[in-house]
DNA sequence: AATATAGTTCAACATAAGTTGAATTATATA
DNA sequence: TATATAATTCAACTTATGTTGAACTATATT
């Protein structure tokens, strides 16, 4: 198994494999949908049904993924319990835009080192290294 | 099916598809790891297999799918045409950062939206709106 | 010209995940 | 108490994808 957490030579400023547990879930054409939507203030179950036009049971199953990253929050209606409102969790929302720009920060990009290939035997020939 | 691209009521500020499919891309630890190398300067495709430890086709598989995106820009050794270097496209890491700031923008969340379920049924009975 | 090397492509496999329909749970209403 | 409703859970299916080993291409070296 590879240790994707600490490489020591070239380490990350986030934990990778936590970074693309979260791509993964966010990788869906639906639930970004469902994002935009619960985004858009639209959280009622109901009107969620209504815009996406898709089965109770998968709205269900892609919010159940949203859940599971801390991005979806779950509200009973007050009145009547039957129904729920799913909202977007602002501290997750937040987080998660810290974790990508650190990663994936265009200032962090480095110039090419060449420590092997011909290039590098060639520049060690002129140089007279070993 | 449904259409991703523009829902007249809650329009998206980015192609939904498109930016799934490059999320997918992104969502694999593995991916992110050679993302992390290539972003720190290990470009020569000899260093990323010391670094990363597998087999050279499966390498090449992952730059590919990286590749299909634009994220990654391939060049050959100007001595040894054999030799391959790999780098990160600054554009497409720049359009990426916008695209992904753009969509999951903290700022771009509304209030909830009650048009339906009871809390709206007993307003409307206090207002006797029908 | 023959051999070695860097890298890719191909085919087969195993696993993961989205989709679907039926069954289940929990709450509200008649 | 029995029925209806909102939502979830379950099981089966299909598709997509990471992984592996072998074959292939292209370039450089002997």
């Amino acid at each position: 198994m590879l240790n994707y957490i600490s490489d020591e030579l070239h380490p990350a400023p986030v934990n990778l494999e936590t970074l693309a547990e979260r791509l993964k879930v966010l990788a869906e054409p639906k639930r970004l949908l469902i994002i935009n939507l619960l985004i858009d203030g639209v959280q009622c179950n109901c009107e969620l049904g209504d815009a996406l036009q898709m089965a109770p049971n998968l709205i269900s199953h892609h919010l159940s993924k949203l859940r599971g990253v801390g991005l979806v929050d779950v509200e009973r209606d007050a009145i009547d319990s039957r129904w729920i409102y799913y909202s977007i969790n602002r501290a997750a929302l937040d987080e998660l835009n810290a974790a990508f720009g650190a990663f994936f920060d265009p200032a962090r990009i480095q110039p090419r080192r060449l420590t092997c290939g011909p290039s590098v035997a060639q520049v060690s020939d002129l140089r007279g290294t070993a």
